[in-house]
DNA sequence: TCTAAATATCGGTATATTTAGATATGTGAA
DNA sequence: TTCACATATCTAAATATACCGATATTTAGA
């Protein structure tokens, strides 16, 4: 965990909020078709449409993200799914306490 | 307090590295000519020679962090004294807890 | 007030990031 | 096996950031 690679994903406002949308999925997206749960995360459409971005870009932010190992991907038959990943994120919080 | 400002800030490794040095002046700086303690942070001139970097270089990013208001400058006669803002970084630590 | 030291700002180049469209890849269903 | 859909990757343009050297500004002292 490298808190400036971490930063670098934080300093970007879509996927600053992904990474708070993904905290309650179900208070910020619709539920899904296949599955009726969020255990997984959430399906990249749905993302792209909360964010208003191209379909490519909100694939390479959630690329960047999981390369910080920020949040982990499960495909679900034609949908992958994005989850965060807390081992990640209380590290990060942990090593700024100590900034 | 905005997050994903303060984040630019800290997704610069130098930048990450200023703000640690100055929590503990005494350990990674010398002491200064003309006052015998670090109450109103270091010098630019310490700071540049640390890093290694151009004099334009950190003056920019210290100027960058003053903005984000992690930073505050006191003028000393010739020089110019950095230390941290510790309001502004309390606050990011607490926002943080909430991601 | 002239000079020199410390810092700030300006202008420029190289590199990185943002973002999109086009295309490739994986997958379930017909 | 072919088609359509979801996602990933490639390419590229626009913008932002990382730095530097040169110059401007501020200040103490001669």
């Amino acid at each position: 965990m490298d808190p400036v690679e971490i930063s670098k994903v934080l300093a970007n406002e879509t996927r600053f909020n992904i990474l708070q949308w993904l905290k309650n999925p179900e208070e910020h997206f619709p539920p899904h078709q296949d599955i009726d749960h969020f255990d997984d995360g959430v399906c990249v459409g749905y993302i792209q449409d909360k964010t208003g971005l191209s379909q490519s870009t909100i694939s390479t932010y959630l690329s960047q993200m999981q390369n910080a190992r920020l949040v982990i991907p499960t495909r679900h038959g034609k949908w992958t799914y994005y989850r965060r990943n807390e081992e990640t994120l209380k590290q990060y919080k942990e090593a700024l306490q100590y900034l």
